[in-house]
DNA sequence: CGTATAGGTCAACATTCTTGACCTATAAAA
DNA sequence: TTTTATAGGTCAAGAATGTTGACCTATACG
């Protein structure tokens, strides 16, 4: 056992421990609210993609359409995200955040910018540009990063017309 | 919404991205052994301390004795891993790797040590340092980890006499 | 008009985890 | 030596998150 696979044993360790400690606090914090993590990742992806369709969610996400119905459900009927017929084919349901779901991704998402943001410039230097290049890696074979990035792309309106 | 919050979103997304596809490829190979993800975790923590017990195992893990019960047993029953009274205090066992079960471990680890290896020299420099030491950051402030730093502080020998 | 797509729903089931309760064996303290 | 604490094991109920398969409506398109 060289001293290089010591290494990258301890590199799959962390990331066990790392995200375990990056989902600690929204998970508390959305206990008193009933809702869970998985309703806190749609909430976030609603709040960088508004007007993001139900298809595009789930794709995004990599889950089944029926996986994301009874969350969805959930939070249409708690007030935090409500649809809208999209425009440019009455099929499709754009989805978005109400005031009350503004308000909560903020809360919750801050928490996990700020703890991000804090290490990033106590180690300072290149750290958050090497770890964002490294996450990225990872990331880029994943089809729902890459239906991400194309929904940027499009620089969507609130309101589109094509598609 | 300025560039420093969208690169921190950034950050929170490409967690989401990245941890799923360093989980992929193990959890594909060991669908054909009948065994799941949370087995590959315990496979993997044995092989780090040989000679764990179980309370250390359900400790570092951070989840209660009776999540790690049931795949413990079935690690038994699928002859990869193997208990031994401990010699310094009857009451506790130590949980070491069969010799199939140290072939398993390593093969699946193996495939997440070169996934990281390949890119961290693709991205060169100092990425995998920089990388370790966020991941580290976030790391310190879980019980499971500095247990596990005490195990190895340990240098714990596989028949040990005192604690 | 026929077919495909977006969205919704129900059911059955799997995985991973929790809490609570209760048991034995062993060790350590009163 | 008796009591108490700890390590380990087990059963049960239930929660959270996900899967597949089947089937439904509304809308769009060739």
């Amino acid at each position: 056992m060289n001293d290089e696979e010591q290494k990258l044993n301890e590199v799959l360790m962390l990331f066990y421990f790392a995200y375990r400690t990056f989902t600690e606090k929204p998970d508390q914090m959305i206990e008193r609210y009933g809702i869970q993590r998985v309703h806190h990742r749609i909430l976030f992806f609603i709040a960088r993609v508004p007007g993001i369709t139900v298809n595009e969610l789930f794709t995004v996400l990599e889950v089944s359409k029926q996986a994301m119905n009874m969350p969805l459900r959930q939070l249409y009927e708690k007030g935090f995200i409500e649809a809208e017929q999209a425009k440019f084919d009455k099929r499709y349901k754009q989805l978005f955040l109400t005031e009350k779901g503004h308000q909560l991704e903020q809360e919750l998402s801050k928490v996990q910018r700020e703890q991000m943001k804090e290490i990033f410039s106590s180690l300072g230097g290149d750290h958050q540009e090497a770890w964002t290049d490294v996450m990225e890696e990872l990331s880029k074979m994943r089809p729902g990063r890459n239906q991400l990035k194309a929904l940027f792309r499009e620089k969507r309106k609130v309101n589109k017309i094509g598609r």
